[in-house]
DNA sequence: CCAGTGGGTACGAATTTAGAACTCACACGT
DNA sequence: ACGTGTGAGTTCTAAATTCGTACCCACTGG
């Protein structure tokens, strides 16, 4: 893990949620799934790989580990602000997997709070004043 | 590599971008370098590992391979179709990285192609009319 | 005709991953 | 008081991946 130098935000993303695991974690933080059982079961991955992401994402300040109840303690994970922050990424990824690559059922059905209805995801440029996708983006260098 | 079973959607991202140089690889094509020596330099990515990424992202049928000149044939890699749907997802994470992470240089400079100005991302509800942030995301199981 | 460039492969050494089994603290039923 | 169950991990070993160095091939320009 040498990623220290070249620090430049995706680098770190990367480094971080940048294996087979991490990602689908977070989703499922994302979706409620919050006890350590559960989230080893629901992926069907292997405690001690959970073990080392969950501490890899605290580390990182994206999940926290709080008591839900002491007499036994029991922690749960919950996400911090940062991150609750990625989930237009994780949204984004979610969307793109189960357009391209989900075979029936789609991951998670995420809706708008307030309201409960389905939502979409876009780009606005403040100066057109206008909405748009993919296609309109250019890399300024 | 198992992932064929459970194929929801992220599960295959997973599988795809999940490990610590894809992302970065499709960062790059992204961002408009796309020879393999480039990318190799650009990344610091040992050339065995940069070919089998490749390989991988053209066997999802995310980036292909295209001759740019015959005589001695060269090849440049670029975003397919569904590599190019997948840039909300890199944007969202380029931006969450660079907020959380980054040190101070920005990854890239994305601007709305008609008009050069930066732009922002966000959800929109179809049925309110508006626009939100993460926190106004809710799962409906 | 031979050094240089772009685009890769082949092959061990080092690191990660996966999984089964074990620990520890407490709670509950009897 | 005793055994069983549960949540939350840790330890240990074999198997798979990753990395890096070194090598290969086609072609071209001098």
């Amino acid at each position: 893990m040498k990623a220290a130098h070249d620090e430049t935000g995706i680098a770190a993303v990367a480094s971080i949620i940048g294996d087979r695991w991490t990602m689908l974690v977070l989703r499922d933080i994302f979706r409620g799934i919050r006890r350590f059982d559960e989230l080893c079961v629901d992926l069907g991955i292997a405690r001690p790989l959970l073990a080392t992401r969950l501490k890899r994402l605290v580390a990182a300040g994206i999940v926290e580990k709080s008591p839900y109840q002491d007499r036994p303690v029991r922690y749960d994970y919950r996400l911090t602000q940062a991150g609750t922050e990625l989930s237009p990424a994780l949204v984004a990824l979610l969307r793109w997997g189960d357009q391209w690559f989900g075979d029936v059922t789609p991951t998670a059905r995420l809706v708008h709070g307030p309201c409960g209805n389905e939502f979409e995801q876009a780009f606005w440029c403040n100066h057109c004043r206008t909405t748009f996708g993919p296609a309109g983006i250019r890399s300024a260098t």
